[in-house]
DNA sequence: TAAAAATACTCCATAGGTATTTTAT
DNA sequence: ATAAAATACCTATGGAGTATTTTTA
């Protein structure tokens, strides 16, 4: 199974047309048609329908593994680069939530900082686009976030921040001490994949509920804050990154806004001092 | 980078040897000369030493992605293979630990039982070589074996046991009722891969220490006990593996032995019976 | 000097291109 | 009828083989 046809097949399903496929990777129309072909041989069944152009259930199984398996390569190419390239730039990924005063103190000699969720945050560490990446999420107190796995990384844990559950002025609930979470599994939430998704908290908190209410699609925690501020819907974050709206400390489950460090193995340079101001 | 080039390269490594490596494979000795050429040139880095052959540091960075990698593609294979095949054997691949009365009782129609360590155990589920894995390993209570990522699997916790530390009779600390690692951690262990690798206890227990003493490399639960209840050196089983010895709880940290049911997508059928019977 | 890797060179398989046909909307 | 995928066919690249040379332990 050859990795270029899989990211043919990876870019097919994408654009939804050999062709536009064929335009946006330089090849011909019949290139692409034969490259699915010599796939769909190679493994023994349709990966597509044509016309539409749509994955089958088979090519649904084999986008899920064709993500992580482009990932690990472009990751290994990294790893062995990084051993004889030396480049001067430094660039971060952080998530949304990462970014407090004593982080962003800390990165100095920074080129570059991205915003990505921690999976891409990750993916960016692995194949070499990034040379740090801290990555946010909730986790249970001391226990790390569930990262994917990318190849050979070294992850630290750089911060734990307590969360808070933000709600409208007024709201019923806004009196209380402390908000258990299931308590709240059947109120309308801030759905803002990009800076608490519900999915993850759903996972690490183990309910279902979470009604997902408005979907704020950027990156910026206090417009989160706001909205839930609003009466759009409740949110949760780590208590620094609300800036308004009537903030009640989760009392249950016991839940973090936890904050890791990832990186490969790094030159001595501005990347590790950076590493060393992080973790001291 | 052909995956075919990089498990040529596994080969070469493993074997030591160009020629070696091409009997085994099938090629002759230029071709597999060539293979290593093109990924070198390819990478743009010597990945082996010629005589000896030894991977460079470059070679060992790569040797690090190419067994998850190369997993990944026969688990993509698998994964997609699975939905049109319909074998007639069902295989469980068993942690050495797994195999209690009453998982044993639930493998109803079952035609192998392979024994391997979790991640091996997961490795084959992932590339379809087994139907089930019940990986074992100790474990924060309540916390996930932390399982290589093999691909989209479905796992769900079986059991958890009290772990006891198995100490010769006579031993100075036998009249315990319990027992802090951190205080064997200078102790002599049996060191026992198969059974209870040491190396996953320090992660598990974040501790450095665990001095490695007679060397055991089968996968029989009670022969390390036996080792212990000898004095070889001091091991730690789950409550009901250990037939022999003074076995003292383990007091702190707070670790159990945990099993764990992986599996992908099963079909109705006797494997999705045996699933049934073991999370019932 | 002998065993092992590299090179030279030849051949064939195959990937991709152009031209064209088929097919489904 | 038309846009898009499939097919036919051709060419060129390159992967693997045989024969041979080079290398170094």
């Amino acid at each position: 199974m050859d990795p270029h046809l899989l990211s043919t097949f990876v870019t097919v399903v994408a654009e939804g047309s050999f062709s536009a496929a064929a335009d946006r990777l330089g090849y011909t129309q019949p290139a692409v048609s034969q490259q699915i072909a010599a796939l769909e041989a190679d493994l023994g069944v349709p990966l597509l329908t044509r016309r539409p152009v749509r994955p089958t259930r088979a090519g649904e199984r084999l986008l899920e593994h064709a993500g992580p398996l482009l990932l690990r390569l472009r990751a290994a190419r990294a790893d062995v680069a990084r051993l004889s390239a030396q480049p001067r730039t430094l660039t971060v990924a952080a998530g949304p939530l990462a970014l407090t005063a004593d982080t962003a103190a800390a990165l100095a000699g920074v080129t570059t900082l991205r915003i990505a969720g921690a999976a891409a945050a990750v993916a960016l560490v692995a194949s070499g686009e990034a040379d740090l990446a801290l990555a946010d999420g909730p986790a249970a107190p001391s226990d790390p976030l569930n990262l994917p796995d990318a190849g050979p990384l070294t992850t630290v844990g750089v911060r734990e921040e307590e969360l808070v559950v933000v709600l409208p002025e007024g709201h019923p609930l806004a009196g209380r001490s402390g908000l258990r979470l299931d308590d709240l599994a059947d109120a309308l939430w801030v759905d803002a994949p990009e800076v608490m998704p519900l999915d993850r908290l759903r996972a690490v908190a183990r309910l279902d509920g979470l009604r997902p209410g408005i979907r704020y699609e950027g990156h910026d925690p206090a417009v989160a804050a706001r909205l839930a501020a609003a009466g759009h819907g409740l949110t949760l974050l780590p208590a620094s990154a609300a800036p308004c709206g009537v903030r009640v400390p989760l009392a249950a489950p016991r839940i973090v806004h936890r904050v890791e460090l990832v990186h490969a193995t790094l030159p001595p340079g501005p990347a590790a001092e950076v590493v060393r101001a992080l973790t001291s």
